[in-house]
DNA sequence: GTTAGCACTCTATCCTGTCGAGTGCTAAAC
DNA sequence: GTTTAGCACTCGACAGGATAGAGTGCTAAC
């Protein structure tokens, strides 16, 4: 379905202008405002058309337009304009990364405060998934008191370790012995394989501490669960009591419980993981979270190594400045991808 | 300044009634709910009384009385039944912690989320403070590709590590042998002496390696900063939103960007860190921190071993139920001193 | 010292009328 | 055939006024 073009001016006009004045729009405004040389009666009839197929409504019969959800969709797939930032906001946006970070967490937390600033609406990101990076190295360090650490390190760098005790009949050299047979075993193998496939294989080895090994094997499992896949961060969740659409405090306490669970945060930003590349934007009712109706997403996915490892993503009002969030939003997952690199060992 | 019996009474009666209903108070209410004997008339002198002597307020001319900060004070100091939780109570309590957690964070988030769900408030916590607790291992653990991992062990069974670059010029017998010297040098010391003190004695003896200490005592300074104590925890922020008295959107913000705010959160809590023991209260202005005129904070500290290391606390409204909150915070600091001794390791 | 009664005050609420923005329709102009 | 001017109409926002009700303070009687 296509509009003709001077039925596009008018719903454009209606959309740049609600969406920076959040109040329905009349004809007389878009005739002064918008240069499209014709007078308000005729955009009245454009306006009436634009409402009969779908693209606006009108709140009650004497007030403006405001876009339907289908609206803001042809405005995001046809209308818009996807540019790039400029050199100034690129600049400005770099100089947030100044300070550097050692660690991916505080990369995604910086980066969702740079977005959440920038766009003015709440950001959100999942850490990146390293079920297919590899386990470079993985060790037992004997502590005192029958206790010993268990060390695993992955080549991007990732590094968890967990207190475990030690059964009485485990002493320093069986610990070294398991070290080098697990590290034998499992090094270079991706996560997810470890899990699947090669316990067999350490058992069978190890049989004699079996029971020593089902505890350090159910803990790499938990730590491996515990990945940073699972980690979902959030920002700015209170600019959304800035938007006038959220005056309501029951709105606000329905979506900041939304916000408050990272189940929801993730499903979003996953919802996007499919796509290899590009921005995703879902509007309202797209949601497949309930809860929703009233806001947008804006999503897109970094990489390493031109591999989908995670996403990031603004959420907003439907009445969502859609043209720059994406190009900030674009920005910015070009920009992650590039600092992801240096997380990543080769 | 002490009032007589039926003056407390009738403050008493404004505050409890108050509470619940969050409206002005009349004196046909207190006449009618509560049994002082008297008539609402008599009721109606010594509300003018008391709000001459500045425990009650009026909003309006012909509205009820509503309890000055002063009044809550006063309610508090001598009013309030300072009873424990019934069993029923406190079994409800401890069902929620039945779930084993391994991490101190864990504790504190689920301490958190108890102490939310049960007072309807906010809830919020410092993580144990370990300065003075002893570092039982350092160790050294070399990995390929040049790098190593540094571990810190402490005696509560804290465990921190960090990957780092090491210098072409050391060899795993130098890490090997650095790793000693340092255990020898630091084992059993409290973190607070390693940092001040004892870092000149193991520059003499690993002079040698000087390039590479300074890189690895860096570290162990930035980890010991990185220390629980920094940590802040906040559950149930949303229930703030059920309060009558935030139904006013600005309000709402305010308040929650204070709570964001991890400093904030450690002033109120750190306040009531000097006392050893017991409930902090503390009324709307009463608070150094700006902003927190309409709530009220109850605070209180846990133990390891009689020494103070961190606290939990409540934040609500000035109209809050003391009584119950005072309940909950003390048996939770109850609690989680007991639960805090399985983390430190004798 | 306590209480009943009463006049008074103030807010919340409802109703009403007015204003203005915006529309849809029609007929005239282009 | 398309565009425009004109006009009647609709509806929400807002202000003003009337009303009800909760609560008070005061006074006089008990």
């Amino acid at each position: 379905m296509t509009l003709d073009e001077r039925k596009e001016k008018v719903l454009q006009a209606i959309i740049k202008d609600y969406i920076s004045t959040a109040e329905p729009v009349g004809s007389r405004t878009i005739a002064k405002k918008y240069d499209l040389g014709v007078s308000p009666a005729t955009i009245r009839n454009e306006m009436a058309d634009l409402e009969e197929l779908g693209y606006i409504e009108q709140p009650h019969t004497s007030a403006g337009r405001v876009p339907s959800e289908r609206g803001y969709r042809y405005y995001v797939d046809c209308l818009m304009n996807k540019t790039r930032l400029n050199q100034e906001e690129e600049r400005s946006i770099l100089k947030g990364f100044s300070t550097k970070v050692q660690e991916i967490a505080a990369v995604l937390q910086l980066t969702n405060k740079i977005m959440s600033d920038f766009t003015s609406y709440t950001s959100m990101a999942t850490g990146p998934n390293f079920k297919r990076s590899s386990l470079r190295h993985v060790q037992l360090v004997p502590l005192d008191h029958g206790k010993a650490l268990v060390v695993l390190v992955t080549d991007n760098g990732m590094v968890q370790s967990k207190l475990i005790d030690l059964p009485n009949t485990i002493n320093d050299v069986d610990l070294q012995k398991i070290s080098q047979v697990m590290n034998a075993k499992l090094q270079g193998l991706n996560l997810e394989d470890i899990k699947q496939t090669l316990i067999r294989e350490i058992y069978f080895e190890l049989s004699k501490h079996r029971h020593f090994f089902d505890a350090a094997m159910d803990l790499i499992q938990e730590t491996l669960n515990l990945n940073q896949e699972d980690k979902v961060y959030l920002a700015g969740a209170l600019n959304m009591l800035n938007q006038p659409e959220f005056r309501d405090i029951h709105k606000v306490k329905t979506l900041l419980s939304l916000l408050e669970q990272d189940k929801v945060l993730k499903e979003i930003l996953i919802e996007s993981n499919t796509r290899e590349d590009g921005v995703t934007v879902k509007i309202g009712g797209e949601h497949k979270v309930e809860g929703l109706q009233d806001c947008s997403t804006i999503t897109a996915t970094y990489q390493i190594n031109g591999r989908v490892i995670g996403s990031v993503g603004v959420i907003g009002p439907t009445r969502m400045d859609y043209e720059k969030v994406v190009s900030i939003v674009e920005f910015m997952t070009r920009h992650l991808s590039q600092l992801m690199k240096d997380f990543y060992v080769r």
